[in-house]
DNA sequence: GTGTACATATCGCAT
DNA sequence: ATGCGATGTGTACAC
């Protein structure tokens, strides 16, 4: 990992165009190829940069335009693989480091969607009593539906599961639930948007259709699993 | 901002748990207070970050664990806005520079879906002969239709741009569509989705919801554009 | 490879 | 603040 700071100006052409005037910034060089160009905010998005697999080519420092303009140290040029291209200008170098990271042992996260999608197929009972899990992930002809449950009376239910529910999700659902009733089986299939946070709107727009909404507990659920752990 | 090479142990805990087994790593500490811990990899994406607005603490390095736990050098504490926490143990230092790269003059952009939206707005004829537009960003109760048209005959378009169109595209525009056809005036107001790439799955499913596809050139109508600044 | 959905999405704008 | 849509979204997973 190479480490820049330098006034620079940024020019990206690409799906946009986007142009960075004269200043001083972070170029940051990883080992994957990739370049970014950060200021000193903004945690997360660099102001620009360019994804691997790219090309980086330096070219020699082009004489200055006249006796006031800037003196250039170098420039820069990444090409990205749709033929992207970054250019940027080096003006006055205040610090460049190299530095060898080695491989990461990466990230180990929990709390996504998928756990949660695993808790409730394992204690479907927490949607409704009586309630059984038919299967995780049943297949429509457009993408699989998270659950499929029974309820008390056997009746079919679609459950979506969610973090936080938004309408998109309700629209994903609603399309699952229109395929499936085509289906003799399941004709009659309800629905329901389970989620640990449901937006308003989402509410809305659900029970406007039909769909029934179930904020789950994520720190409960996992507390059944515990338990279940210290009873096999 | 602040730059720091060491091997560290990183863990967040906000919306998910995230552990970052210790490893050599750059931190990077900007001004406006925002945390980020990069690998080697994953171009512009930090394993861990925290946005501001967050609060730092340093703690003083705890005691080792036991004569073999490696020896840590500071404990770094990052809390956000949500009680979100970011632990980051600091093991052996490499690099540690801070650098003033005062305010960024910003980004400036060209291209995107605003852009293209400007222009159909300014030549509706491109989208079919002898239509006119009646207003931008039209109203409806759940957003507003990018573009409300008219077509030769007088009949009212609604047009959704997008720079790609995918399958939400399509879902946007026909929860606009179904409100409007509400109103009397607009009770058979046509849909059209107007981008420069249409993916097949949305054309399929606009179709078969009765909305016409147009795929519109970009170039073209800045072109368009371009010979009207020389005519005025 | 395409399509689909998820993300600590982030970001910007309007209400 | 919240809602909503766009993003040079990036990323993983299934078909």
């Amino acid at each position: 990992m190479r480490l820049v700071i330098a006034r620079c100006q940024v020019d990206y052409a690409g799906r946009l165009t986007a142009h960075l005037p004269m200043a001083t910034r972070l170029i940051l060089l990883k080992a994957d190829g990739s370049v970014s160009v950060h200021a000193d905010d903004r945690a997360y998005k660099p102001l620009n940069w360019m994804s691997p697999p790219c090309i980086f080519v330096e070219h020699s420092a082009p004489e200055p335009l006249g006796p006031e303009a800037p003196t250039l140290t170098a420039l820069w040029e990444v090409r990205g693989r749709d033929g992207d291209t970054l250019q940027i200008s080096i003006g006055e170098v205040f610090h460049d480091s190299s530095h060898d990271l080695g491989l990461d042992p990466g990230l180990q996260k929990d709390g996504v969607e998928a756990h949660l999608q695993a808790l409730l197929a394992e204690h479907p009972e927490t949607l409704g009593r009586g309630w059984s899990l038919v299967r995780r992930e049943h297949p429509t002809p457009i993408g699989p539906v998270d659950l499929l449950c029974r309820d008390a009376e056997g009746g079919y239910v679609a459950v979506e599961v969610k973090r936080r529910a938004e309408i998109d999700g309700v629209e994903q659902l609603t399309r699952y639930l229109e395929l499936m009733r085509r289906e003799a089986r399941l004709e009659s299939v309800h629905g329901v948007l389970a989620a640990q946070q449901i937006k308003p709107q989402a509410r809305v727009l659900a029970i406007d259709r039909g769909i029934t909404c179930i904020t789950v507990d994520y720190d409960l659920l996992r507390g059944l699993d515990n338990i279940e752990d210290r009873l096999f």
